[in-house]
DNA sequence: CCAATGAGGTTGACATTGTCAACCTCGGGG
DNA sequence: CCCCGAGGTTGACAATGTCAACCTCATTGG
């Protein structure tokens, strides 16, 4: 049912990747979806609301994704490709990431039941990695927070363009996390 | 001199650390100030740079504290304050550390400038911490970027809110800092 | 000495936007 | 069969970013 809602999403995402988040506008929403202006009121409670529905739909959108690599390769090398798709959506589509961590002023049920299952994903292929032996022992939660931790800093922090600054480099965001696991590897 | 700019950008910070960035609106800014709307304009080209301006306050306003610890321990201590610094920081004021990794279409002499100098300072105090035997060795800056991504990220996550939504817990940011360095204590 | 000139400030106007209210419509259940 | 609510529309309003035109001195070059 409701096309409409969906249509208004859609639309929001377009605007979004075209032009920030700034770009995205109830009315130009609107317009884009071919019904006019108010008409997403008839949806969302507002603005922030749908901008909420959009986050929420980037979010489910990557958990095929996660659990799927998660299966496919090795756990330490899952891991790897993980992280680094991480950080290679946020550089490609650096809005939608900031979106999804933006100020939530609302809760959304929709964008915490998202959250909460790639979270959930995540912790069990930490504590599969940690079986085979690729990552110390440990509340999995925990190291899955670090590792989290680390990829989303790196990720923003490229994507705010603080972390090439230096003239040598050699310190891309995707290095970093092999530098961590690297560190983290009980094999030295 | 122009004393007038001064008492816009800290009249913007005041709106900023009260309701967030879309709080600071530049015909209230002006009323703050004491000047009317589009005073601004002769001091900054719009708002964006406004907000670039306070920005930078901000970074530079961070820079002497950052000094002042890397003096006063042992660089390792040291180390571990100024990340955990750097995370309080975030948590007392999450509109302040959001707008200084904002999405910066234009790029703000001063911004660059004061960000620069904060990044060497880090990276100094993290040779130093090399040096005393409490982190590996490997170029500085790389090492300084690892520590630092692993602190934003977390003082992200957790200002978004996406850090503490297991139940169980211990995973605050701040332990997570204090988990990384220990990993990478070349001491086990 | 004095005119001009530009920095800093003001008022007025304008388009855009988020949001509210009132109205329309029509398809399905009492 | 009637009604009523979901989904849609138009119209209005205040707030906001920005532009343009005007004002006002202090400074400074002639």
């Amino acid at each position: 049912m409701s096309t409409t809602r969906d249509a208004l999403v859609q639309a929001a995402a377009r605007l979004l990747d075209e032009g920030g988040v700034e770009a995205v506008t109830l009315r130009e929403v609107g317009r884009l979806a071919g019904v006019s202006h108010n008409a997403p009121y008839k949806h969302f409670a507002g603005k922030e609301a749908l901008l909420a529905a959009v986050a929420a739909q980037e979010l489910r959108s990557r958990l095929p994704g996660l659990r799927e690599t998660a299966l496919r390769d090795s756990p330490q090398a899952a891991l790897r490709t993980v992280l680094h798709d991480y950080i290679g959506w946020a550089l490609a589509h650096p809005a939608r990431f900031k979106l999804v961590f933006g100020p939530w002023t609302i809760d959304s049920e929709e964008l915490g039941e998202a959250a909460t299952a790639a979270q959930g994903a995540f912790v069990e292929l930490v504590a599969a990695a940690q079986e085979a032996g690729a990552l110390p022992p440990g509340d999995p939660v925990r190291v899955a927070s670090l590792l989290r931790a680390l990829a989303h800093g790196a990720a923003d922090l490229a994507v705010a363009g603080h972390l090439a600054a230096e003239g040598k480099g050699g310190a891309g965001p995707q290095e970093l996390v092999d530098d961590l696991l690297a560190y983290l590897s009980p094999n030295a």
